[in-house]
RNA sequence: GCGCCCGUAGCUCAGUUGGAUAGAGCAUCUGCCUUCUAAGCAGAAUGUCGGGAGUUCGAAUCUCCCCGGGCGCGCCA
């Protein structure tokens, strides 16, 4: 509701301005940092004052006087040295929130084409359109994530990344957008062959025995293990390694021998143990994107001839990267300013033959590398790659979900169409693999795809650490710098980590003894199902609160905490609300109608201000998700959760709602205590979090 | 060497795209459970926004230069 009415003011601002001072700019709304000076404010008069050689003040008073009403703006004011301040409807905000039950369904974007008013609104209907993707609202959005290698045990690395992925689905979702969830497995790479490595060579296990090893609960683990012996193993022995490695890759990806074999049975196994990892989470999958299908199907190449024909790759014929198909450097004169290209010319004769700076595609014994592969799913993804691949449903699929999976055999003529063009494609891959997703981009572009590549958004995020006390815990040894660092990084290699389900463990372990605690009269089924939202609420937040270029570092006490800013705190405002509201329905409060004089009145004026601003930030949702998508940061809503979980609370111990006396104003605060609820479970389902009756 | 990111309270982090008096949580201290769940609330204290220069009505935010840290630059992924 904020965002409608302050985009709504923001245009008839912008008009007002264009009309009458023949100037066109983008007028700059802010929420005040006081509620005293209204809802939002603008400072746009500092910038026409530059324009017009007239005082700012003066400039606000003529806007101020002449304007002419927005719906739902009261009326704007001149502070200050010259801002404009805008003042809402509090009594039709209110009416339109609660009994026009506005951003509670997806039709929240419908925002107005222009302020042709209610009319033009409805005809817009549920497709509705959003500021940041304008007119593309209609397309499909691709968003991988997950995307781990199916080898091992997934850490608490690989469930920042789903977090994040899962949450930006939720809101886009939210926001009308029609999303599919891609989860790319490599289960061809050298990470699966390191573990095949292990089995085969050091475990001396028979393609029988693993596959019989594969189905016991812990398999994942083990193979955790046996990653981080294989490992110093190829460390030990580097010769034979390399060689060994090689030759098991090389069967591994053109699907021969035993090799392959316990390869599938392994990245399937551990696929599988993945999903079920993300589904305790409540994370779940459209579509797994298997890199076999990509070698099977032949997606590299017809990749490869696009990319020769085009001229987007050539063959190094000299140098030391001769007999690779190389992808030279960009050149930055197509879009960068002329500067560069001086600069560049200045610097003169330099270095035109070994360009460090090419990145090899193909490798000189014919081999592709993974880039290469990533143009030519990417290339999928955007529907311009002229292929597509067969589906069939996941046969281990989660209990009542349904996934399907690329296969090269026959596919399921029920499947859903997933070859169908991307509009944007969001990848959800680590900070640090940025220069390869560059290079991805640069391939699109090189290929004639300007507008894919620019919507190719690399949705980077940083690593977790742990705090060197946490690894100490764990009993990595630290050297002495290590220990000063504020974090330490995990290493898959060394099996150094924090396994994904140890940690959902210990958080359900946690909860469900503080649940026992406090609620003996529960079920033994409800206090699991208690304790599993807290434990998933307490880590999703967690993972969320911090911005995307954050190093998180991990401890358990932090992550184990309850307490402040965290998805419990959030949580145990939504159980406070339904314990009133249990209580108000036994006392018949819900009963009580309120009029709009009752709510006018009580929102009024200065002794309004409290309760004003509990339902103006309850009304700040939609803002909350619009920030979340056009500033691709999620931890947005998580910041916006807490925010009306910490308002409730202070309004919870100044006002006792159901012995308040005045019959209206009790209907009121029920009323108020209903729209949080339903704004807050809708934050929180935002960021995968759901909130218990009791706790 | 080149490229990207970061430096804000004792600690961990926000800071709405350049705006009004820089904010939270944790930790510390002091209070509050015969009243809708104390996983809560109220209060106290803490800042050369790494340093310097510049841009302008106005800078934590933009530019440049330093200082300190992280990451990436492989015929690995």
């Amino acid at each position: 509701m904020y965002q409608k009415l302050k985009e709504r003011l923001r245009d008839a601002l912008a008009r007002h301005i264009q009309l009458t001072y023949h100037v066109d700019l983008g007028v700059v709304l802010e929420r005040p940092p006081k509620i005293e000076m209204g809802e939002a404010a603008s400072p746009v008069c500092f910038e026409l004052a530059k324009r017009l050689k007239k005082a700012p003040r003066m400039i606000a008073q003529e806007i101020a006087n002449d304007f002419r009403k927005v719906e739902g703006v009261a009326r704007l004011e001149v502070a200050g040295a010259g801002y404009l301040n805008a003042y809402f409807e509090r009594g039709a905000f209110w009416e339109k929130m609660v009994i026009g039950n506005e951003e509670v369904a997806s039709g929240e974007w419908r925002v107005a084409s222009n302020d042709e008013g209610e009319g033009t609104e409805k005809a817009a209907g549920l497709k509705g359109k959003r500021p940041a993707l304008q007119g593309d609202s209609g397309g499909k959005i691709i968003v991988e994530h997950t995307s781990i290698n199916p080898n091992k045990a997934a850490h608490i690395g690989h469930v920042r990344n789903a977090v994040l992925g899962d949450t930006l689905v939720r809101i886009l979702r939210h926001a009308g957008h029609r999303v599919q969830i891609q989860n790319y497995i490599d289960n061809t790479g050298v990470q699966v062959a390191d573990v095949v490595i292990g089995l085969l060579w050091m475990e001396k296990r028979t393609p029988v025995s693993v596959k019989m090893m594969a189905m016991e609960p812990r398999f994942d683990y083990d193979c955790w293990d046996i990653y981080a012996k294989a490992t110093q193993f190829f460390a030990a022995d580097k010769v034979n390694a390399a060689k060994l490695r090689g030759d098991t890759l090389r069967a591994i990806e053109e699907g021969r021998g035993e090799e392959s074999e316990v390869a599938e049975v392994v990245a399937d196994a551990i696929v599988t143990f993945h999903l079920r990892t993300m589904a305790r989470l409540g994370i779940y999958y459209d579509l797994l994107a298997r890199e076999s299908e990509i070698l099977h199907l032949k997606f590299w190449d017809a990749a490869f001839e696009m990319l020769k024909k085009s001229g987007a790759i050539v063959l190094a014929t000299t140098g030391k990267m001769a007999g690779c198909w190389i992808m030279p450097a960009e050149k930055q004169e197509v879009e960068e300013a002329k500067e560069v290209k001086k600069e560049a010319a200045e610097e003169g004769e330099g270095g035109e033959e070994e360009n460090i700076q090419d990145k090899i595609i193909v490798r000189s014994n014919g081999t592709v590398t993974y880039v290469g592969k990533d143009i030519a799913y990417q290339l999928w993804k955007f529907g311009l790659l002229g292929k597509d691949f067969k589906y069939a449903k996941w046969k281990n699929a989660p209990a009542e979900e349904t996934v399907w999976a690329t296969t090269s055999m026959k596919g399921d003529p029920h499947a859903p169409n997933f070859g169908a063009a991307a509009s944007t494609v969001y990848n959800v891959i680590d900070a640090r693999q940025a220069y390869l997703q560059d290079v991805v981009a640069q391939g699109l572009r090189a290929l004639g795809h300007a507008k894919e590549a620019e919507r190719s958004i690399h949705f980077a995020y940083e690593i977790v650490a742990l705090t060197p006390r946490c690894a100490a815990d764990l009993g990595y040894e630290l050297s002495e710098e290590e220990a000063k660092k504020p974090y330490v990084e995990v290493s898959g290699r060394k099996g150094h980590g924090v396994k994904a389900d140890d940690l959902i463990d210990k958080l359900e372990a946690a909860t469900l003894a503080e649940v026992r605690e406090r609620h003996p009269e529960m079920s033994e089924e409800e206090k699991l199902k208690t304790s599993h939202a807290i434990a998933v609420g307490a880590l999703r937040f967690f993972l969320l609160k911090f911005t995307r270029n954050s190093i998180i570092a991990f401890d358990f006490a932090d992550a184990l905490s309850f307490e402040g800013e965290t998805g419990p705190y959030c949580q145990y405002a939504v159980v406070r609300i339904r314990g009133i509201r249990r209580k108000g329905l036994e006392a018949g409060a819900a009963e009580i109608a309120v009029t709009q004089e009752t709510a006018t009145a009580l929102l009024g004026g200065a002794a309004g201000n409290e309760l004003w601003e509990l339902v103006l930030l309850a009304g700040s949702l939609d803002q909350a998700a619009e920030l979340a998508i056009s500033g691709q940061e999620p931890a947005f809503v998580a910041k916006y959760a807490f925010q009306l979980a910490q308002a409730f609370n202070l309004f919870y111990h100044k006002y006792h709602i159901l012995t308040e006396a005045d019959e209206q104003k009790r209907g009121f605060l029920l009323r108020l205590t209903e729209l949080v609820e339903r704004q807050l479970v809708t934050a929180l389902s935002l960021l995968g979090i759901e909130a218990p009756e009791k706790m």
